[in-house]
RNA sequence: GGGCCAUUAGCUCAGUUGGUUAGAGCGCUACGUUGACAUCGUAGAGGUCACUCGUUCGAGUCGAGUAUGGCCCA
C-alpha cells in the first residue's frame, strides 16, 4: 500500500473524526477506571471561534487525550453559555433587520420565542468549530445554560441563597449601560485611559453677595444631582463655610458645606461637589452626610425631569448645554484639560453611568471565605502559579455581586410578589393569584428580570452533571481534575465557580467540594505587534481559515510549540508554517519506514529484535529518553516542553540519525535487516502515541498504515494505550557510543564543506584516535560513520603525523586526515582550524582561573573541581591538535 | 497609587534546582535534487543574556535598584 507524497488534512479529517466519534471512545468508560473531568469553559453561544479559543482547546484536548490514553475514564464536557445580553443584541438586531419589529412591541414571550429559534439555528456553530479542531469532547454530555437542568439548578442555587439570606434586593447604585439599558456587574466595566476636559463650576454662598465657591469636574451635568459640596475640616480657605449653604445653578436648590476629613485639601480647590446618585465614591460620602440622593438621567441615557431646563436631553447634549449655561452666567470658571480613566460597559461599549436603581445582590463575603481557604490549604492550585494572588486579591476585597439584568433572554428571577409587594423566592412557579406562602396574600407577578448569565456559569462544573439531581455522574465525575481558561475570567467565573462549588456541594466532604483541583491560565495570544487580537482593530486571525490552509494538526501543534506555559504569544499566520512542516516531516519518515516493512511479514510490535546495531540501541535509548520527558512535562501540564521534545527527537533524532543510519539495513533479509525494521516499527508506533495528543489527525492515519502494513489488527490510536516504555531503557553506553560516531561524520561533513569539496565525493581518510574507545567504537561501526560522511574508507590508528594533500578535522581527541589532493584549500583550512583554537583557548583560559582560585577549589563540590580538571584536560588536548595542525598547513 | 509579567542571535522564543564553549525555529550565506521529505539535506555566520550594585569560589539563572514595554487592580 503507497502513500502519498503529501498528508491531505481535508480528506482526512472528516473521515477520521467521524471514526472517533463512531467508536465511542469521546464518552467515558463505564466502570471503576479513575476518573478525569474537564469542563470547557462554555463559549458565548453567539461566539465564534477566535485563536484564544483554539489555544484553550488545543491545551484542553492534548491533555484529555493523554489522559484517555493512560486509561482513565475521561470525560471532556462541552457546551455553551447563553450570553444574555449579547445574544439579545444579536437577535433584537436581526429583527430590526428583517421587519421592523421592535422588542417592546413584540412582547416577552414572542421575543424569547425568537430567540430560541435563533438558537436553534446558529448556535451551535461555536461546537461545530470545536470538532474541526478535532475536540474529542463527550457530545452526548453537551449542555447548554438555558437546558431545562441547568435551569432547574439555578432555580434551586437561588432558593438556597435566598434562604440562607444570601441574597438581597435593593436600590443601590449599579453600573448602568444606558445602551442596553440593563444593569451590569463591576467585573463587566473597563476603565479606559481618555483625553476629557475638567471644568471648574462655581457655585455661589447663599447669604454673602459674590462669595463663590469653585468645584471641579469631568461629567458637568452631573451637577444637577448635587446635594452637597465637601472640604476638608482643616482648610482655612473655607473655614467660615462650613455649615453654610450653597445655591445649585440652575435648579436653585440649596446644598449644605459639609467638612470632610476624606477631602484632599491639595487636590483641585479643595472643595468637592457631592453627587450621590451619579458617583459610587459620592454615594458613599453621601451616605455619611445624609444627603439626599437626586438622580437626573433617565434609563437610556436621557436628563430627567430633575434636570430642570436641560430635561429630555441626552448626556451629550446635556452636558454642552449646561456649560453653555454656566457660562453665560459667568459660573465657568475654566476648563482644563486631564487624561482620565472612563468606564466603559464590556458589551456595548457605552460610558457607564452610575445609577441608582433597585437590583438584586448576592453577599458575596461568606461564600469568599472558604474559596480563600481551597488555595491555601492546597486544594486548588493555579498553572502558573502567580495566578493564585489575583484570585486572592479578588476574593478578599470582593464586593457584592449585583446579579439581576433588565433583560428578557436568561433565566428569570425565581421571585413573586403578592399585591403589597412582598418578595418570595420558590422553586417552583408560583400562579397568578395562587397564596403568597408567607403573607398568604394572592401572588400578583413575577420578577420581570432575568440572573447575570454568571450567575448560570458559575454552576457549570456540577449542574451539567445533573446537579441538583443526586445523579450517577454527579457523583463520579465531580470534583473535576483540570481546567483551562483565560486569565480574564479569573473573577468572572473561575472563583464564582470555586464559591459555588464550596456553597452547593454541600452533600460531599468539604474536601472534596472544590470543583477543580487545577486551573491552568492559558497564554493570550497576541498579533505580531503584540497588541490583543480584537474585532475593532480587525488583527485576529481566524484558526478556521488556519486549518483550512494547514491542517488542524499543524494548527494544534504550532501554537503548542509556541506557547510557553502562561506567556502570551505573539502571532503572525506564517508561524503556522513550522507545525505544518513537521507533520509533512512525520508524514514522510513514516512513509518511508513502511516501505520497508511491507515485505517482512511476522514483524510485530511487541517483539525486541535479536541482532540489534549500535543505532538500533541508541534510538531506542533516545526514544525512553523522550517518552520520560513528555510523561514528566504533561504530568506537570507542561504542554510546551513536550512538544519540543517531540519535535527534537523526531527531526534529529529519528530522521537525521536514525533513518539515514537504517538505510542500508531496512530491505536486507537477514537478522540485522528485520532489527532494523524491528526498532523502526517500535520507534514509529511509540512516537505516533506520543504525538498523538498533539496531532491527532496525522497520527491515527498513520497508525492505521502501521497496522495495515505488519498485518495486525489495532483500535484506533485515540483509543489505544500510552506508551509504557515497556522493554525500552536509556542506554548510557549505546549514546555514548554513537555521540563518537555523530562527531566524526560531522566533522569530516564541515571539511568537506569549507574545502567545497562536495558532499557525497567518496573520500579516503586516516584517522588518528589515540584513545582505545574510540578506535574500538570507530572500527566496529565503521560503517556507519562511513556512510554518513561518504567516505569510502578510513585507516584507523592510535598515532601518526598529517599525511601531505590533507585535510584535518579535530573532533576532541581524535584527528581525521582527508585525502584531497588538489581540492585542498590549506589556507581556508588553516583559518578555520585557528580560529577554533582561539575558541577554545579561552575556554581553557576560563577554566584555568577557577582552578588556579582558592576558593573555587575549596568551596565547590569536589565532583565539580574534578568535573573542570577533565574538561580542561579535553580542551587543552583538542586545542593543541589544532594548533599543531594549523602550524603544519 | 498598588501588583504582576517581560527584556537572551536580524525576528519569535527556549534555557529545569546557580557549575562545559548560552540553544531552537524563522530569516541570512554557501553548497546540494538518479528513490522518505526542496514543505528537504549539509555546513556556516550571527549574542558584552537591558543596565547598576550586591550575594557567592562561581550569576543568563538568586537579591536590591534603575530603565523600557505590556497587562491587571484602585
Amino acid at each position: 500500500m503507497e502513500l502519498p507524497i503529501r498528508f491531505d488534512p481535508k480528506e482526512h479529517e472528516p473521515k477520521v473524526y467521524a471514526a472517533w466519534r463512531a467508536s465511542g471512545g469521546f464518552t467515558p468508560t463505564a466502570g471503576t477506571a479513575k476518573t478525569f473531568t474537564v469542563m470547557i469553559p462554555p463559549p458565548n453561544v453567539t461566539g465564534v471561534l477566535h485563536m484564544g479559543h483554539a489555544l484553550n482547546n488545543s491545551i484542553q484536548d492534548i491533555v484529555v487525550r493523554t489522559r484517555r490514553m493512560r486509561g482513565e475514564a475521561t470525560l471532556w464536557l462541552p457546551g455553551t453559555d447563553h450570553a444574555g445580553i449579547a445574544t439579545q443584541a444579536v437577535v433584537e438586531k436581526k429583527l430590526l433587520k428583517d421587519g421592523n419589529k421592535k422588542r417592546a412591541d413584540m412582547g416577552r414571550e414572542a421575543f424569547v420565542e425568537q430567540v430560541w429559534k435563533w438558537k436553534e439555528e446558529h448556535g451551535s456553530k461555536i461546537l461545530d468549530q470545536l470538532e474541526r479542531l478535532g475536540s474529542s469532547c463527550d457530545w452526548t454530555r453537551t449542555r447548554f445554560t438555558l437546558d431545562p437542568s441547568m435551569s432547574l439548578a439555578v432555580r434551586e442555587s437561588f432558593v438556597r441563597l435566598w434562604e440562607k439570606g444570601l441574597v438581597y434586593r435593593g436600590a443601590r447604585l449599579v453600573n448602568w449601560d444606558c445602551v442596553l439599558e440593563t444593569a451590569v456587574s463591576d467585573d463587566e466595566i473597563e476603565m479606559v485611559e481618555r483625553k476629557d476636559k475638567l471644568y471648574f463650576l462655581r457655585y455661589p454662598v447663599r447669604g454673602q453677595v459674590g462669595r463663590m465657591v469653585t468645584v471641579a469636574t469631568t461629567r458637568p451635568e452631573t451637577m444637577l444631582g448635587d446635594t452637597g459640596v465637601a472640604v476638608h475640616p482643616a482648610d482655612a480657605r473655607y473655614a467660615d463655610l462650613i455649615g453654610k449653604e450653597l445655591e445649585l445653578p440652575f435648579v436653585g436648590r440649596a446644598i449644605p458645606i459639609v467638612a470632610d476629613e476624606t477631602v484632599e485639601m491639595g487636590f483641585g480647590t479643595g472643595a468637592v461637589k457631592i453627587t450621590p446618585g451619579h458617583d459610587p465614591a459620592d454615594y458613599e460620602r453621601g451616605a455619611r452626610f445624609r444627603l439626599p440622593i437626586v438622580n437626573v438621567l433617565t434609563k437610556n441615557g436621557r436628563l430627567n425631569e430633575h434636570a430642570g431646563p436641560f430635561a429630555n436631553l441626552t448626556r451629550e447634549k446635556g452636558r454642552e448645554a449646561v456649560v453653555a449655561g454656566l457660562e453665560q452666567a459667568g459660573l465657568l470658571e475654566k476648563i482644563e484639560d486631564i487624561v482620565h480613566n472612563v468606564p466603559l460597559s464590556d458589551r456595548s461599549k457605552s460610558v457607564i453611568e452610575p445609577l441608582v436603581s433597585e437590583q438584586w445582590f448576592v453577599k458575596m463575603e461568606p461564600l469568599a471565605r472558604p474559596a480563600i481557604a481551597a488555595v491555601e490549604n492546597g486544594s486548588l492550585r493555579f498553572v502558573p502559579e502567580r495566578w493564585t494572588k489575583v484570585y486572592l486579591d479578588w476574593l478578599t476585597n470582593v464586593r457584592d455581586w449585583c446579579i439581576s439584568r433588565q433583560l428578557w433572554w436568561g433565566h428569570r428571577i425565581p421571585v413573586w410578589y403578592d399585591e403589597d409587594g412582598v418578595p418570595v423566592a420558590s422553586r417552583t412557579d408560583l400562579a397568578i393569584g395562587s397564596r403568597h406562602p408567607i403573607t398568604n396574600k394572592p401572588i400578583q407577578r413575577q420578577d420581570e428580570d432575568v440572573l447575570d448569565t454568571w450567575a448560570s456559569s458559575w454552576l457549570w462544573p456540577f449542574a451539567t452533571l445533573g446537579w441538583p439531581e443526586q445523579t450517577p455522574d454527579l457523583a463520579r465525575f465531580y470534583p473535576t481534575q483540570f481546567l483551562s481558561t483565560a486569565r480574564d475570567i479569573i473573577y468572572l467565573w473561575v472563583a464564582r465557580m470555586v464559591m459555588a462549588g464550596y456553597e452547593f456541594m454541600d452533600h460531599l466532604p468539604m474536601a472534596q467540594r472544590v470543583p477543580f483541583a487545577v486551573v491552568n491560565v492559558h497564554a493570550t495570544v497576541l498579533d505580531a505587534q503584540g497588541r490583543r487580537m480584537s474585532k475593532s482593530l480587525g488583527n485576529g486571525i481566524d484558526p478556521l481559515e488556519m486549518i483550512d490552509k494547514y491542517g488542524a494538526d499543524a494548527v494544534r501543534y504550532s501554537l503548542i510549540l509556541l506557547t510557553r506555559e502562561g506567556q502570551d504569544v505573539k502571532l503572525a499566520p506564517e508561524r503556522f508554517e513550522q507545525g505544518w512542516r513537521f507533520g509533512n516531516k512525520i508524514w514522510n519518515a513514516a512513509r518511508f519506514v513502511l516501505q520497508s516493512m511491507s515485505q517482512d511479514q511476522g514483524l510485530r510490535l511487541g517483539q525486541s529484535a535479536d541482532a540489534q546495531t549500535l543505532e538500533d540501541r541508541w534510538i531506542l535509548s533516545r526514544l525512553e529518553r523522550t517518552r520520560l520527558a513528555v510523561d514528566a512535562a504533561l504530568t506537570d501540564y507542561r504542554l510546551n516542553d513536550a512538544a519540543n521534545a517531540l519535535y527534537g527527537f523526531v527531526w534529529n533524532d529519528f530522521c537525521d540519525w536514525y533513518v539515514e543510519l537504517v538505510k542500508p539495513r531496512m530491505q536486507a533479509a537477514d537478522a540485522s535487516g528485520r532489527a532494523a525494521r524491528q526498532t523502526l516499527a517500535r520507534a514509529l508506533a511509540d512516537m505516533l502515541a506520543l504525538l498523538h495528543p498533539f496531532m491527532p489527525y496525522l497520527t491515527e492515519v498513520l497508525w492505521a498504515h502501521l497496522h495495515a502494513v505488519l498485518g495486525t489488527k489495532s483500535a484506533l490510536l485515540m483509543n489505544s494505550t500510552w506508551p509504557t516504555g515497556a522493554g525500552l531503557a536509556v542506554d548510557e553506553a549505546a549514546e555514548g557510543d554513537m555521540a563518537i560516531v555523530q562527531d566524526l561524520v560531522g566533522s569530516i561533513r564541515s571539511v568537506r564543506a569549507l574545502t567545497m569539496v562536495g558532499e557525497k565525493k567518496p573520500l579516503k581518510a586516516l584517522i588518528v584516535a589515540p584513545r582505545e574507545r574510540e578506535r574500538r567504537v570507530l572500527t566496529e561501526h565503521a560503517a556507519s560513520a562511513k556512510a554518513l560522511s561518504f567516505l569510502e574508507s578510513y585507516e584507523l590508528v592510535e598515532r601518526a603525523a598529517r599525511p601531505p594533500q590533507t585535510a584535518v578535522a579535530v573532533v576532541g581527541a581524535i584527528e581525521a586526515f582527508v585525502y584531497l589532493g588538489a581540492d585542498l584549500d590549506a589556507a581556508a583550512l588553516k583559518q578555520t582550524l585557528a580560529k577554533r583554537a582561539e575558541k577554545l583557548r579561552a575556554g581553557v583560559a576560563a577554566i584555568d582561573a577557577k582552578l588556579s582560585n582558592e576558593g573555587f577549589l575549596q568551596r565547590a563540590a569536589a565532583e565539580v573541581v574534578e568535573g573542570e580538571r577533565a574538561r580542561r584536560l579535553e580542551l587543552a588536548r583538542e586545542m593543541e591538535l589544532l594548533e599543531r595542525n594549523a602550524a603544519g598547513l
